[in-house]
DNA sequence: TTTTCGACTATTTTACTAATATAGTCGAAA
DNA sequence: TTTCGACTATATTAGTAAAATAGTCGAAAA
């Protein structure tokens, strides 16, 4: 039963890690702590972890999963399209603000992770892709939603996503990200979301 | 008449500093480059400008009037508001486009000069929520629109573009923006405001 | 009087180097 | 099978000297 345990060990390391990372950042962050914070010698690590680097994939690795995890039963609630769209982008929301803080990015910290993380996100956005997708066409097969692209629509949805979030937290140097100012960055999230289910034109 | 003259020459070291600007970048243009470009001594250019940065503000001021002109008179012209909307989308593309080279932030020049846009963009970006906001109530007060909050709409749109912009050029480093790439965020810009515009509900 | 510029200064950037810190290895011990 | 102390090679940092650059000033040219 010593897979088990070497899960468990697994575990401990990540956690430690995950608290690490989230506050510092993937490079202000050393083996050496992360072996202190559970009272292992940094050379133990690598018996569990090849690489530092290994480490950090599966930190953010654990966060994608569980947020594909909660995206997936929140579409597999009866819930109108509409509904399913906005707990998904709630969700989502919430992800992108923990990743974030893996990383640090919008101090300087992009830089340094930005090779693992497109490499990381090559599979997770084209899931995602297909998750917002698959809401948008069910919404159209049950005659809720009008839309000629939903797979162009989902990609335009979730890079809008993105770059809202990105324009917010460019400023953001040093201090950590304002409570008041995450509230508007997420009702402008949450206006555009709105604005794309039900327009502005009256017409049709 | 040496006003006139005065200006003519302001002209001209605006200029051969707008293309050196828009060719290196802020912080990778020198003060003897641009006046060697019209044959002159640095020693000059500071009868004309008190530093370097009032020429850099000068010519984002520029870009800045050129915009708001071309706006203007297509605000004025008697088009549906979906029209103007679209069109003044179209040119404010341009508009960031041209800024961004000013500076060419998405390699490294951010830093350099965040200072001096934030400066120049407070009165701009009021300026711009303000035509924005025109348009939408416009619209609403005509009976085209159907829209609750035309001010939130319009900060939202814009800083959609903002951030769809953001996202599409974060990863530009070195070599020149790809023409097909920057076809692709155009589409995608114009997929966003059309959405907007149309929505993806059917009911109401 | 208005405009230009060579020569100068103060400050910032850069290029280089030495010292430190860190990821990752290895073989021995528990 | 798991842990770790001691080690190495590499990367980061700190410090510094050299070069570049924004900006000044007073004299000369127009």
């Amino acid at each position: 039963m010593n897979e088990k345990l070497t899960r468990d060990k697994e575990e401990v390391i990540l956690r430690s890690a995950q608290r690490r990372f989230a506050s510092f950042g993937y490079s202000k962050v050393t083996m050496d702590e992360i072996a202190e914070d559970i009272g292992m010698a940094k050379a133990s690590l690598y018996y569990y972890f090849p690489t530092k680097e290994a480490i950090f994939r599966s930190v953010v690795q654990h966060e994608q999963e569980e947020f594909l995890g909660q995206a997936h039963s929140t579409l597999q609630q009866k819930n109108s399209a509409e509904i399913k769209l906005l707990e998904y982008v709630q969700l989502r929301l919430k992800l992108t603000e923990r990743l974030n803080n893996l990383s640090h990015f919008p101090q300087q910290g992009w830089h340094d992770v930005k090779p693992i993380f497109t490499g990381l996100f090559a599979a997770f956005v084209e899931h995602e892709t297909r998750c917002v997708t698959h809401i948008l066409q069910e919404g159209k097969k049950t005659g809720e939603f009008r839309i000629e692209h939903p797979q162009r629509t989902a990609m335009m949805i979730l890079h809008v996503l993105q770059g809202l979030h990105l324009r917010f937290f460019r400023d953001y140097d040093q201090h950590t990200v304002n409570e008041s100012d995450r509230a508007i960055f997420e009702q402008e999230a949450l206006c555009f979301v709105n604005t794309v289910l039900h327009g502005i034109l009256k017409s049709k």
